[in-house]
DNA sequence: GTCTTATACATCGGAGAGCAATGTATTGTC
DNA sequence: GACAATACATTGCTCTCCGATGTATAAGAC
């Protein structure tokens, strides 16, 4: 029987483009999570609204981004007594944002073949 | 506190852009189960081969996009004793999937907007 | 000064879907 | 007759998403 062999671009976005996104805005700068959930859910862009996540979503993405050394986070204060976690990309989270940035341009050319578009918004 | 207002073109790729593909197969001309799995996972075309998915998920994908009535299967016979399923787009598949396409084009719009990404192949 | 809202992070339970593996049966090829 | 290909089916495991809820601090209104 044929056997699949699985692929990176499929596999990579398989729940969605959720580690890409958070990779991309700390690859522009260094944000907190909080800040990271108002940007996609709250931007007055449209377009970037599209990636509203779920701050149960969120967050634990950030933990395994940084438990995956592609992000590291440290507190910092926020007022006298609040505190709040900074993160930004490491060198191996820049690696792996031209990864899995590569693979989804291959998966959006994919999809684009299966399914020809017509090109009006 | 703020509450997630959830995003449909997110929301329809949580977990990959396999419904799209497989409507999108469909309405280009009916096919069975198995054509399609080799299509996405044995073609020619590079590009075609990003969307390979396992059988596992093919199948049981079908059958879900049967019950909510966007596709419709009927049995044909292919030799004596053997019958495979062929499967069409109905009307309301392909208001679906004119809905997802739209949905899909927002995401990679949103997803190009955070990560600019550079347009070399 | 207290009430309300916003900021900021954390976590739990349920549900849905992907995948590897395996199984059944038929057909083609050497 | 053996082996591969065709074609569909299903199970168990795992992962991740989401909604909900919780904790705590800070800011603004009045």
């Amino acid at each position: 029987m044929y056997k699949t062999p699985m692929n990176d671009a499929t596999r990579c976005f398989r729940r969605g483009p959720g580690e890409l996104v958070v990779l991309g805005m700390l690859a522009h700068r260094p944000m907190h999570g909080y800040r990271m959930f108002r940007t996609l859910c709250e931007s007055d862009d449209k377009i970037v609204y599209a990636l509203c996540m779920n701050e149960g979503t969120l967050y634990p993405l950030l933990y395994r981004l940084e438990r995956k050394g592609l992000v590291a986070g440290a507190w910092e204060k926020a007022g006298l007594r609040r505190r709040r976690r900074h993160y930004h990309i490491t060198a191996e989270g820049r690696r792996e944002y031209q990864h899995l940035g590569q693979a989804w341009h291959t998966l959006v050319r994919a999809v684009g073949t299966i399914c020809a578009f017509k090109e009006a918004a």
